[in-house]
DNA sequence: CAGCATCCAAGTTGATACTG
DNA sequence: CAGTATCAACTTGGATGCTG
């Protein structure tokens, strides 16, 4: 297992010439982990759910997103970009005038990471005293030793 | 908007005593970002992912986890164990025996997370087309220039 | 407004070695 | 087995200044 250092075909691909590719996360080399990086890291996520609610230009996702630097913003959506989650709508004019919107694969995207989202939010009172318990029960066994 | 730094209580929070909290993630400041990190983080979401096929043991989880280090999953460990996402189950024995478990919350975020997955995983090949178009295109435009 | 280039501080990562 | 400690290499992120 994990030895897979690319996508390889299924064993089960028929021979019709299109072979059937499967892509695997979990392998060190598949294509698939830095899209999940892009569309899971720090500000990629959030850059994608913040496009949910229409589309936004470059400093509107900029307030937007509270806390993202312009270089990370700018390259966030230079990833996003290429990876076809986000395209980028240049209107000529005079300040120029670039719109930042959701493909239908970003979408999907996005309604999956909300569900994530939500349900993290949901449950983050639980988080919080899961983390009160385990922070003392360290600070005990400090103490102790 | 996000001016909150930390959790808010809802407007209409009835004063009971137990006031309502919302957390967003949008929020420089509110305590979901961390978890959220953690989660969708570089190796949490694998670990946790992982461990969704059966409680594991420290190095069984490693070669599990194709590409991490000692160091990386200590880590992730700790940091999932403390919000409450995984629990860490020590057995009395030479040698030592240490098994990771998904807590019920934990198994909910895994869910989510395999959606998620498994959406973009089934998508790689679109992602690809798309990549190799902007990166034509983006060739031709320097040379253009 | 939209964005690139550069510099530098700070944080992250991974090998390696060692402990209980 | 299940980790911790340490250190060097790499990456990240942000502030700043500039262009179209």
């Amino acid at each position: 297992m994990n030895t897979m250092t690319t996508a390889k075909t299924t064993p089960t691909a028929e021979d019709d010439g299109l072979e059937e590719v499967v892509f695997d996360v979990f392998a060190r080399g598949c294509p698939s982990r830095p899209t999940m990086e892009h569309v899971t890291g720090r500000w990629g996520g959030l850059v994608l759910v913040a496009l949910a609610d229409g589309d936004l230009r470059f400093n509107a996702l900029r307030r937007r997103v509270d806390g993202i630097s312009e270089k990370m913003l700018a390259q966030a959506l230079h990833a996003l970009e290429r990876d076809g989650l986000v395209v980028r709508e240049v209107k000529q004019a005079i300040p120029p005038n670039v719109e930042y919107r959701l493909t239908e694969f970003g979408s999907g995207v996005v309604e999956r990471l909300q569900e994530l989202i939500g349900f993290v939010e949901g449950n983050m009172a639980g988080v919080l005293a899961a983390q009160q318990r385990y922070d003392t029960a360290k600070a005990n066994a400090e103490a102790g030793a």
